[in-house]
DNA sequence: GACATCTTGGGTTTTTCACTCATAAAGTGA
DNA sequence: TCACTTTATGAGTGAAAAACCCAAGATGTC
């Protein structure tokens, strides 16, 4: 399963902000980047577009920061895809020649599976459950 | 699902290459790129590579050309795959950061149940199974 | 108003994709 | 043996995408 970079950080902060949902504060972006090994450039466009999907939240200013818009078993690993990746839950074949049709065919039932099996995930899923090193600021 | 140019052109000329497996004769690359519209020198890539794995057979020479090395019910569609896109199969994800161990083991789950579905198709899947239009040459 | 933080848009570097082309090797038929 | 046909192989190329970096602006808090 070839996921790209951008994807797999765009799983891991919305992972990072599970773990303090419920907390009520706001987490700095070279917070998050520090924590997640992530670019801080890089992260700062990733949040962006989880934000303009509506599922994250921001403020500006002196403590401001990030958070989850919802609760990690409420937002499943689907969206984070349809967010970051669109083009990993689309199914573009061509479908071309001879047999364009029917090799399309059992693409769509793969991609569909696919769709199945990343919805079925929550982002909780995705948080590691026990006693975690954080350093919180 | 996001399949590459040459990971469907793959399996559009193995899908044809099964239609006439039996007949006994090769058919040309030229034949194989016109009824499945694929640029003829990249298809030759494709078929060497086929042929490296031992999914095709290959002779040069008048009257040489290429067939399957093995019956379309005998090939899996994870085969095809393995030889021409590989990272598909594989999961590649680093891992890092606090959350990257959950993270990765998600992935590492969704892709094996990818690995199992695309196991499970034959090369019999994807050739059309009515009367097809061809031209044999 | 000073400062910290997010916001936005553009730019850059590296890699991958999807080919093309030239040349070599090998088989066929005369 | 020679001409011809077909595959074999490796190098090269143009465009696009991936993975970033940077600067200037907007918007908060103190």
């Amino acid at each position: 399963m070839k996921l790209s970079l951008k994807l797999e950080y765009a799983c891991r902060a919305m992972a990072q902000l599970g773990l303090v949902y419920g907390q009520c504060g706001l987490v700095h972006v070279d917070s998050l980047a520090d924590n997640e090994r992530i670019p801080p450039n890089y992260l700062v466009q990733i949040l962006n577009d989880l934000r303009n999907a509506g599922l994250v939240r921001s403020r500006r200013g002196k403590s401001g920061g990030y958070a989850l818009a919802r609760a990690p078993e409420a937002i499943s690993l689907r969206e984070i895809i349809e967010v970051v990746e669109p083009d990993l839950l689309e199914d573009r074949v061509v479908g071309d020649g001879v047999c364009g049709e029917t090799v399309a065919n059992v693409w769509r039932e793969i991609a569909a599976s696919f769709c199945m099996s990343v919805d079925s995930y929550k982002l909780a899923d995705l948080m590691p459950t026990g006693r975690v090193e954080m350093y919180y600021i």
